[in-house]
DNA sequence: TGAATAGTGTCTCTCAGACACTATTAG
DNA sequence: CTAATAGTGTCTGAGAGACACTATTCA
């Protein structure tokens, strides 16, 4: 914030600041967002991201990872959180003014949510179903710019290794792919890929027992963050 | 947002929310910053991007216009502006909690701006000079964030040409690139890949009437704003 | 004419995609 | 053995970079 000479730190219009969740896993090889049911107006019983007020001490991003672990009721430090965006359209809340700062969180396929002091339910939807229905507020926007963001940071980071558990076959990591895209990519080739990418993944001793077929490698995140060269995403 | 069922409109923390403009030009080969200095405390005399407080019934972008218009004088209408980033930390104004929009805007060579009112100055700074130098509240970090949105954003669309005037040749252009990426390079490869880039620059009736050499084709954007595929940037 | 800048041709290397092929497991 | 999945080899075509070359202007 920069200010005019004539500010006056007492005098500004109050606003209300939320942050909002847009939580991706894969279940089921979809692409899936954790939602909430809205039990009071406005949008009663619609779907909505999980989210809340932001504290008046509390940080952002600090704010987000608290209602993070609420919601997932799992340790938040293997889950991936950045901020998305934020929306602040002055009637998209019919109550009052409200900024919702969006966060973007990746996460492997969690628990059933469990139900918090039995006040709401939080549920796994498929993020195709849920771009067909009503959303609350503007949050179907939001969810559109979410997986877009998703979409494009697998391209060119390795976060596709935050929807896989601690130890995952590149075959595991391929549906990745595949799911959050929307595509079917070679095998042969992505492997190559991944393996050619420095630090993106580590091999481990150990090897998948699968129902059928020739066991599998397993690997482990590795330490680099950035895919270069990146990952190119067939047009579709 | 998304509320419990125990939300009470009447009872938020109130926060002030602003919106911060990170406004980008080239001017003499070099990647500039529009920053006004501020008068008063806190960071008095320090550096600081132009922005101010969100009126009640404002959008976020709307606001964002609105000082873009004020501070450079120009009609925003050919000026890219896209929401950047938020901060929110909660110490980051000593005086109240403050919770900041910041924007990315991208123009070509602006006249140098008008004193608006004479309550402050606005001017171009080099931003490399910036980043050496102390500035107001967090927008060292903004300007960061700032600088790197635009160095990607030049990889995989066509906002290069915003720093352009309206009819450019491809050496004003390749300039562009190699001032924001801080890199040079091969004036025959950029050409042909420009050029084959469908809808990125479309030829005009005329030449540029240069001081020595050949005149240049002149071209001004095209209808595209996706790189398909997109340009690589050297490493640096 | 020569200096300067615009623009073309062409070679090479790397990488992505296609796909035939081999390897290892269960039954 | 067959079915199924993991993993390898190899060809081809597109694109990036290097750089020699031609074209058009001014003085």
């Amino acid at each position: 914030m920069s200010l005019e000479d004539s500010y006056d730190p007492k005098q500004f219009p109050p606003f209300a600041v939320t942050v909002d969740l847009v939580i991706l896993t894969i279940r089921q090889a979809r692409l899936c967002a954790l939602m909430v049911r809205r039990t009071a107006p406005p949008f009663r019983d619609c779907l909505a991201f999980p989210g809340g007020f932001v504290a008046q001490g509390e940080g952002l991003e600090a704010a987000a990872r608290g209602k993070l672990a609420t919601k997932t009721g799992v340790s938040t430090a293997a889950i991936h959180l950045e901020q998305l965006q934020t929306y602040g359209a002055p009637d998209r809340d019919p109550r009052m003014r409200v900024v919702s700062v969006a966060y973007l969180a990746l996460a492997a396929d969690l628990p059933e949510p469990t139900v918090e002091g039995d006040s709401f339910r939080a549920q796994w939807c498929p993020v195709d179903e849920l771009l067909e229905s009503e959303l609350a507020f503007d949050h179907k926007t939001i969810l559109r710019d979410g997986v877009s963001r998703a979409r494009g940071k697998l391209e060119y980071t390795t976060l596709a290794t935050c929807f896989c558990p601690a130890e995952f076959t590149l075959a595991q990591l391929r549906d990745v792919y595949e799911t959050v895209w929307g595509c079917l990519l070679d095998a042969p080739n992505f492997r190559r890929k991944v393996l050619a990418a420095d630090g993106f993944v580590v091999p481990t001793a150990r090897s998948a027992a699968p129902d059928k077929g020739r066991p599998a490698q397993l690997y482990r995140p590795g330490e680099a963050s950035a895919l270069q060269p990146p990952f190119k995403r067939p047009p579709s």
